[in-house]
DNA sequence: GCCAACGTTGGC
DNA sequence: GCCAACGTTGGC
């Protein structure tokens, strides 16, 4: 298991480039992404044909990168509800196919449109996720923040903004422990 | 609904 | 290349 992001890698890719991989192995690598429970929950992508989706719309530069360079086939995913009463992680997706272009950039109906991407050297990606679990009761934020082993987490740091986010092996056993708690 | 924090844009 | 203005995110 050669995972080894954290938050001071954020602006790294070299964890990427770095495993040149030759199976379809699990990266090691966890992750978090954010979606609003009342535009896409965890529920919905349960609900979804082969509990899987694209996950489009992402439009920030440094969260690009980790989608198109870091999340590879098998590599486990935090479900975090964002904008929700309470927000919450509520369960786990796994990614099932890696980086490739969104295009959602190129339909002008689409509200992820973006007339500066360029189909030939496309500059947002995703990748599609498959519903693993959902927590019988969701992590709330507040409860998050009252675990010691937590408090460098990126979704708890004070500012963060990011939706895709990595997860520590050891942010990612504390969340997944509490969960099995509940 | 407020607003702090952050990312992006564009004038210079 | 600076930085003010603006737009967005997302907790509260």
């Amino acid at each position: 298991m050669a995972a080894k992001s954290s938050s001071t890698e954020v602006k790294s890719k070299a964890t990427a480039k770095s495993k040149p991989t030759t199976t379809n192995k699990s990266s090691g690598n966890y992750w978090l992404l954010k979606s609003e429970e009342e535009v896409f929950s965890i529920q919905d992508l349960a609900k979804a044909p082969k509990k899987t989706t694209y996950w489009d719309g992402v439009r920030n530069y440094q969260a690009r990168n980790f989608l198109r360079d870091s999340f590879k086939l098998g590599d486990l995913i935090f479900f975090y509800h964002s904008n929700s009463e309470p927000s919450a992680i509520a369960g786990i997706a796994e990614v099932v196919k890696e980086g490739y272009p969104d295009h959602t950039a190129f339909d002008p109906d689409d509200v992820h449109f973006d007339p500066k991407s360029d189909k030939a050297k496309p500059t947002w990606y995703m990748i599609d996720v498959r519903h693993v679990e959902t927590f019988k009761k969701p992590l709330p934020l507040e409860l998050l923040r009252q675990i010691p082993g937590l408090s460098e987490m990126a979704l708890l740091q004070k500012g963060s903004r990011l939706s895709v986010q990595p997860v520590t092996p050891k942010e990612w056993k504390i969340i997944t422990d509490l969960a099995a708690k509940q």
